[in-house]
DNA sequence: CTGAAAGCGCTTACAG
DNA sequence: CTGAAAGCGCTTACAG
């Protein structure tokens, strides 16, 4: 492969006017500069990537850090990240920071960062005290989808509202007996979506007037299986709720399961309504209170672009919220009498 | 943050041993060692990647190319992978080749992988001539999953003998009307999964002496919502099969939900199998032919990191056929009589 | 508008 | 065992 010395050797110029040529700088002749990128084309030259990031100082990667990838949410993410910041000339490096346990995450090093990217994109994982001052030290700008991190411009749904919105569909429903699914068990610092969910779950049963039923409060590592085992203990008895709202549409998924192998059937028997619009929550015809998390890594990667271009720049918004909606599917029906 | 030059400084030694004792190279005395890597400890020391890259010539970075990158398979895959080379120093550059539409795909180019990466994993994606050579002329190794790239390893799962286990499952269970969905209606360049299957699916009939009705194979984008749709113009009229085999789990669950609205019930009318073991299908009862995709994303990653340390070392597998194994649930039972 | 030269922060023969 | 120096392939003031 040819480098900047072969390119600047055959079109007769100094290395120097060939990098000004190439990259679009002035100060070059209309002459020079079409002859440059002429023999640039004619040898395949593509400037090193390594090299110019020594000497610029940047790299034009980004680093993408999930606490998962398997997940619906999160491969949308990562996958809207990818294609918005490669149509701007920017390469993403993952991490995927999922550890043995459900419990706990893998920590974010100097090593996965410095001089190796630009900027970071976290995804909905909290940033502890370490973690930030990792990234200050390094001078890094930071955007968070999701869970915010202090100081830093953030893009998320408002999750209490979002929860309001499931749950009051139930309730006009006419259902007073409530479950919920989505508490985390232990107290794990890496997710606080299951937090903010399950309070605002709470409150909006506390404003109606309705009461929690701490047995209906049902654990969860939050996938389908578990929701599907969890929820069945509590759906065979008869002391159970006529509605459930989950935390995430695939724990939604896993309770109508269950439902459904209990003979009860949904909605007349239950009513299950979840939150996000995962992929295959329409053609399960599941309620739910849809999220565009694409747009979402959208958002944040141009909230990051523009902070590359223009450290400076702090004109943009801090803390974008993103708009969440109800959609009724066969999921959900009238409390029965 | 420190460079190299600073460790050397404050230990008082030369870059040069700086260099050698922390990466572990012999020639440097046990004391001297000691001390550089106190100082670099001291002094949060982490080698600039980009100047390592440029002088030796490595990046430690892998590109994994991915054809899209929010369905279940391949951020199985993703996620597999970049686990097992991060447990080996090595980082993951991903693309999503994902175009506007789904029969093609954005073509690999020099820019994404001069200097930017060692070597590259292919998830799926049949390489076309010129990318081939691309590589070739980069001399990076490739290894690739799924759809083998001539003269390269191939981690993969035999997939006649996979669609022929799962149609031999319904011929078993006494279908003779069975259909297909999963045909690929354009000529894609960049899936040839879909083209084996089918074929298999042919094959595994002529060969139990079974017609193929051409009505009841079915195209789709491989999705669920597609399938559900697609299925339901053939399962909604009185000629109809008795059995329905899907080259996906996605698919799949779309046929049994399409059977599900129109009042067939599964598996007494309509028998539906798909193949992956996707990660609701066993939530969701569905009998599958299950592949392990996260094995395959890590044997793929030990070879590729096998050829990165000693590129002379072609005594592994160039063919790696990892198994799969019928999974029998609640969606397939006897033919009715 | 163009070039010579320093510098980015490492690794790697080559001497000693 | 250790160091001085060249080199990796660019970018960026500085002169002209």
């Amino acid at each position: 492969m040819s480098t900047i010395t072969d390119v600047a050797r055959v079109a007769g110029v100094s290395v120097a006017t060939v990098s000004r040529a190439l990259r679009g700088l002035d100060r070059v002749s209309p002459q020079t500069r079409r002859r440059v990128l002429e023999v640039a084309e004619q040898l395949h030259y593509v400037a090193s990537p390594t090299a110019t990031s020594l000497a610029s100082g940047r790299t034009r990667v980004v680093a993408v850090v999930a606490p998962f990838l398997t997940r619906w949410f999160f491969a949308t993410l990562v996958s809207a990240i990818e294609k918005e910041l490669r149509a701007h000339g920017h390469h993403v490096i993952l991490f995927d920071l999922e550890d043995d346990t459900y419990d706990q995450r893998l920590p974010l090093t100097q090593n996965m960062l410095w001089k190796r990217v630009d900027g970071v994109i976290s995804l909905n994982v909290p940033m502890t005290d370490d973690e930030v001052a990792l990234i200050d030290r390094l001078g890094l700008p930071l955007v968070a989808i999701g869970s915010a991190v202090p100081g830093r411009p953030c893009v998320r749904i408002d999750d209490r509202a979002t929860m309001r919105t499931a749950v009051e569909h139930l309730i006009d429903l006419g259902h007073r007996r409530i479950g919920y699914i989505g508490d985390v068990p232990r107290n794990v610092a890496h997710v606080e979506t299951p937090q903010t969910r399950l309070t605002a779950f709470r409150e909006t049963m506390e404003a109606a007037g309705l009461p929690v039923v701490e047995d209906w409060v049902l654990g969860s590592d939050w996938t389908a299986e578990a929701a599907a085992a969890d929820s069945a203990r509590l759906l065979c008895t008869d002391h159970r709720p006529t509605a459930i709202v989950a935390a995430s549409d695939e724990m939604a998924i896993g309770v109508r399961e269950s439902a459904r192998r209990l003979d009860l059937e949904v909605p007349r028997d239950l009513s299950v309504i979840g939150i996000d619009d995962y992929v295959l929550s329409e053609v399960l015809g599941l309620t739910t209170v849809r999220q565009d998390v694409a747009e979402q890594g959208r958002e944040a990667s141009r909230l990051l672009l523009r902070a590359l271009s223009d450290p400076a720049d702090t004109s943009g918004p801090s803390d974008l919220v993103m708009p969440t909606v109800l959609v009724v599917r066969d999921s959900t029906g009238p409390a029965p009498a």
